[in-house]
DNA sequence: TTTATTTATGGACATTTGTCCGGTAACAGC
DNA sequence: GCTGTTACCGGACAAATGTCCATAAATAAA
C-alpha cells in the first residue's frame, strides 16, 4: 500500500486525500500463470501492480498474439472489458508471482465522481494514456519492425533481459522466426 | 453552432450549460485541400466539425498512410500533438469544404477546469476514446484486412462512396494493389 | 548430475504482399 | 465535346515474411 500512496503522492495529491483513495483499494497476491483478466469474462477491476509482470494477449487460431507487457508501479486494466462492462476479448495473465491493489469498478466511479483530488489525476491518466496509446500506433505504423526492435532495446533495455523473445516477436508483430532474422542484422 | 448545442444537449447538458460551453469555440471555414493540422506545427486548437471530411495521415518515404477518416458532428484532434504541446508528426487535411467550431487549448484547460458539466462529459468522452482506440488497435490484430474491409464495408457503407479506395487501403494497412486482390477474392 | 522442457537459431521452401508498370474508365475543367 | 487528371484494375515479377523443421543452447525439474 506504501508504493500506491508514494504514487499519488508523487502526483503531488496531499497526504489526506492519498490516504482516502488508497482506502478503496484492497490487495491480493497472484501466483505466476493466473489471470487478471480472461477472455469471455468482464473486467470489474482496475489495479496497481506492487510486484511483478503482466501479458496482455490475444489468442487467435490457437495462437498467442502479446500485445503489451507491463510491470511494477504500473495500472492494469482491460480498457474495453472495464469501460463497458462486457466480456472480454483479450487476456491479461502474471509472467511471475505478484502483487496487486485493486479497486472495484463501483469504486472508481464513486472515487472520480466524489473525489476532487482524484478527479484531476484521473482527467491527466485518461489523457496520457491516449497520448501513449497513440504513440504505439503511431509507430506501428510509422517505423518497421527493425525499428521498433531498436526503440525497444533501448527504451525497455530490461524487458529484453526478462521476456523470452517470443513474446517481444508478437508485440513488435512480427514471427519468432523474423525476428530472429532481424537480430541477425542488427 | 446550433449542431454544437444540440450536441451537448444530446448528452444531457442543460441549456445553460450547453450556452458556456459553446461560447467557447469559434466557426471558422475550411477550403478543401486545407490543414488542420499540419505536420511540424504545433496543434493548439481541437474542433468540431460541422460540415466536411477530414483525413489524417502520416507521410513516409514521400508516400501518404492515411489512418483515420471521421466527419460531420465528430471532435478532430491530433492527440500526440494537442495534449503534448509539441510539433506533430501527422497531418490532419480537408477532404472537402468543410466547416469547424475551434477551441483553443487553453480554453479548455479552462473548460474542464471550470465547468463540472463539461468536466463530467469531458471524462466520459475521454474514456471513450480510450475504449474506440483500443478496439481499432484489436480489430488490427486480430481480424485480417479481408475481415477489417468487411467491417468496413458494414459499419461505414457512407465512406465507400464517398472516399477513394486508396484512402480506404491504407486504413486497412494493405497498399491499393492489395486491397483490389482482396476486392476480387470478395 | 541427469533428464526433460523451454527457448533461440537458421535452412528450405511457400505464401503474402509490395513494386512497377500499362490500360481503361470516370470525372472535371475548358 | 475535347482534354487533362485522377481513380481503379490487374499482370509480372521482386521482396518481405510466414511455415515447418531440425538443431543446439539454456533453463528447470527430478
Amino acid at each position: 500500500m506504501e508504493q500506491l500512496s508514494a504514487y499519488f503522492s508523487g502526483k503531488g495529491i496531499s497526504a489526506i486525500e492519498t490516504a482516502v483513495i488508497t482506502a478503496a483499494f484492497s490487495f491480493k497476491k497472484i501466483a505466476k500463470g493466473d489471470y487478471f483478466v480472461q477472455e469471455g469474462k468482464t473486467s470489474k477491476y482496475l489495479a496497481f501492480i506492487t510486484k511483478g509482470l503482466f501479458q496482455y494477449y490475444y489468442a487467435k487460431d490457437g495462437k498467442e498474439i502479446t500485445t503489451y507487457i507491463t510491470g511494477t508501479n504500473t495500472f492494469l486494466l482491460s480498457i474495453i472489458s472495464f469501460y463497458k462492462q462486457q466480456p472480454s476479448k483479450e487476456n491479461i495473465r502474471a509472467l511471475s508471482d505478484a502483487g496487486l491493489l485493486m479497486i472495484h469498478f463501483d469504486d472508481l466511479v464513486k472515487l472520480k465522481t466524489n473525489n476532487e483530488a482524484f478527479r484531476n489525476f484521473y482527467i491527466g491518466a485518461l489523457e496520457n494514456l491516449a497520448v501513449g496509446m497513440d504513440e504505439t500506433r503511431s509507430n506501428l505504423i510509422t517505423l518497421t519492425a527493425e525499428e521498433r526492435y531498436a526503440v525497444l532495446m533501448k527504451n525497455e533495455p530490461a524487458l529484453l533481459q526478462q521476456v523470452p523473445l517470443q513474446y517481444l516477436a508478437s508485440i513488435l508483430g512480427v514471427t519468432p522466426r523474423h525476428l530472429s532474422r532481424i537480430r541477425n542484422n542488427y
